[in-house]
RNA sequence: GGCUCUGUAGCUCAACUGGAUAGAGCACCUCACUACGGAUGAGGAGGUUUGGGGUUCGAAUCCCUACAGGGUCACCA
């Protein structure tokens, strides 16, 4: 089970992509090239690529773009700020994207023409998906995520899990690339066993029709119950003297569950009738959650399906020597050599355990999709030595793709009480977590009336794009890799950094636009106008919006795209402050501000979208 | 103890991957207000980036070290 909630790892600064120049605004790009060429004209020398560094200029200068000179003062064999300026000066003349600069220290601030800005905001009003690139422009990728534990209910850890792998899929989508999202279902083992033989002895039959009950939650209910007389026969046992270790092992009902997994090995129909019944109502259950929490799978694996095939990948090794058995007929694989211990693969009585499994999966996946160029592994941290191990394992067996697999790790959910624990009752349900942000998210729009007209149906509906919403950018403006604090109750605060104040000002956008009935894609302005601070940096965040997908998919973090759509956002609020737009008289102006306006929203939305997060018309 | 990750405002998080005076949101304080949608705006205060050393034009970021915290080291998954 891959469920348990935890942290970060390698991530940091190991891309496979690493060329610079393929994402990059078309603006620095072409500031770039200006540079190299002046800079060649007047050094007679030619800089390399990295070390032009072009950036955003600080709100306390003049300027949009910044070059940093520095590391291009040795070459020059000039000062900084004489570098600095003799550049400047070259390029106002070379460059009809620069209109003036302004040197400070070794940095050389560029202010852009309006010409620039409205070539690229042009640019943007025709695409129809600002941000995506060419679809399977980029190679294909796998991305696992969910994996749970068919014996516990989903909880807030899950929630986290599961909004990442797929807020990760649609990134890499936007990027270009072909996704296939997946999930391993660990459907087999003792821990299925327990729940089937606690709810045999003690359900009576409860169904999830006969109780009402959601078929995950009463199957959960019977694996409590397992643990519960589990516990109570240790306690009896020790009582009369055995060890606490003896009793375990010897409780009766544990036994039982070990027999029944030794029928259902043998393929016994009654008991796999059973486990089928149990499993299909569990899967019911998740179903339900998933549709609630927005989320969809291209393909289940199951871990029953694959176990076979990663014990016959063991085999293959042992008999390659790159394994080797001990006396008891268990099979290892020695990784010392890799700072790593030795680690189990096959048990002395030949079943499958957690790892075995996995080397199946993962050289069937490679198998059922050829053209796969990379597997994703969305797990908690806590994993973190597990996927080390099966990667170099992979590697080990000679599998081409050993070194195609990656771990996104992501860091626990803490509570402000501390750790979710199950035993002590510390868990947050996905289920009940969920009905609790729409019904808070439901009160706030009833009590501020602004959807009094609205149906029935249209207030469920919101209630749940801005409940749901909030939960989801709560969880993902978090750098995955690191532990992150769940407060229940600044969660459902909808001021700032959240969701419900993003969805807020799209909507606003969406109203404006809606009065004015105009057409976008033929927007046009005098390149005589000014453009102010704020419509700067407006046009910016719009622009810049497809370099910051492309980081993120690299990344694999939407952390990135959650905050840049909120920079946006802000900046957007302030420009709606003293910026009219309908009221603007001048026409050029108008349609300037309209451009920014409208492409707000768009990009905006778009960035939601791959959040998994929807934006209202109205709210 | 070994390995690994983390440490930034009172709290929750950023920081364009080594760039300028480290930024936001909560919370706190002061103002503004018949609104292209008030779920509002403007401003203030809050920091020796855990401590110490090093690398260089330049460090929250890289290296060493100390301290603190998380994770992991199962014939569990």
């Amino acid at each position: 089970m891959r469920w348990r909630l935890c942290a970060l790892h390698d991530g940091r600064g190991s891309s496979p992509f690493a060329n610079r120049h393929s994402s990059m605004t078309t603006i620095d790009q072409r500031l770039t090239d200006a540079v190299l060429d002046t800079f060649e004209s007047l050094f007679d020398k030619r800089p390399a690529l990295a070390q032009i560094q072009i950036q955003t200029t600080r709100q306390e200068f003049e300027g949009d773009r910044t070059l940093v000179v520095f590391p291009l003062a040795g070459l020059a064999g000039k000062p900084p700020h004489v570098a600095a300026q003799m550049l400047g000066e070259a390029l106002v003349e070379s460059c009809d994207w620069v209109d003036s600069f302004d040197v400070v220290k070794g940095f050389l601030n560029l202010t852009l023409s309006t010409a620039c800005w409205k070539e690229s905001l042009t640019q943007a009003l025709a695409s129809p998906s600002w941000g995506h690139a060419q679809p399977g422009s980029r190679s294909k990728v796998m991305v696992e995520y969910s994996s749970p534990n068919t014996n516990k209910p989903l909880h807030l850890g899950h929630l986290r899990n599961n909004f990442l792998g797929f807020s990760v899929a649609n990134i890499l989508e936007a990027a270009g690339h072909e996704v296939v999202k997946v999930q391993i279902i660990n459907d087999r083992g003792i821990h299925i066993c327990k729940s089937m033989v606690a709810w045999l002895k003690m359900g009576n039959g409860e169904t999830p029709e006969s109780s009402g009950l959601k078929g995950d939650k009463l199957v959960g209910k019977y694996y409590v119950a397992f643990d519960k007389q589990h516990k109570h026969e240790v306690l009896e046992l020790t009582s009369q003297g055995l060890s606490t270790q003896d009793a375990e092992a010897q409780s009766p009902i544990l036994r039982e569950a070990r027999a029944m997994l030794q029928r259902w090995e043998e393929g016994d129909s009654e008991v796999v009738d059973l486990w089928r019944t149990m499993n299909g109502w569990v899967y019911d259950g998740f179903e339900e959650t998933y549709r609630a929490m927005g989320v969809t799978f291209d393909k289940l694996y199951y871990e029953s399906d694959t176990y076979l095939l990663g014990k016959k990948y063991v085999e293959e090794g042992l008999a390659k020597g790159v394994f080797h058995s001990k006396e008891d007929g268990s099979v290892w694989v020695d990784l010392t050599e890799d700072g790593l211990d030795q680690k189990l693969l096959l048990r002395g009585d030949g079943t499958a355990v957690y790892m075995t499994q996995d080397i199946g999966t993962a050289i069937l996946r490679f198998e059922d999709y050829p053209g796969l160029d990379r597997q994703i592994y969305t797990v908690g941290n806590e994993q973190e030595y597990h996927f080390k191990v099966l990667f170099l394992v992979l590697a080990k067996l000679g599998f081409a793709q050993a070194d195609r697999n990656h771990h996104l790790s992501y860091g626990m959910v803490e509570l402000p009480e501390g750790k979710m624990k199950s035993r002590e009752g510390t868990v947050v349900d996905a289920d009940d977590l969920l009905l609790e942000m729409r019904s808070t998210a439901r009160d706030i729009s009833d009590e501020l009336g602004k959807t009094a007209d609205f149906s029935e149906q249209e207030k469920e509906e919101l209630a749940r794009q801005v409940g749901h919403g909030a939960l989801k950018y709560f969880l993902l403006k978090v750098s995955p890799g690191k532990s992150m604090m769940f407060d229940p109750k600044s969660s459902i605060d909808f001021f700032g950094n959240t969701a419900p104040f993003i969805q807020f000002n799209v909507v606003r956008c969406k109203s404006i636009l809606r009065s004015l009935e105009v057409d976008l894609s033929s927007l046009t302005w005098s390149d005589t106008i000014h453009m102010d601070s704020l419509e700067r940096q407006l046009a910016w965040g719009v622009i810049s919006f497809p370099d910051i997908v492309l980081e993120a998919a690299e990344a694999y973090d939407p952390s990135h795209i959650a905050n840049h759509c909120y920079d946006l956002i802000k900046v957007f609020s302030s420009f709606y402050q003293d910026h009219p737009i309908s009221k603007e008289e001048n026409p050029d102006i108008r349609s300037m501000r309209l451009a920014l306006c409208a492409l707000t929203a768009s990009t905006v939305t778009h960035g939601m979208h791959m959040l998994g997060i929807e934006l209202p018309d109205r709210m």
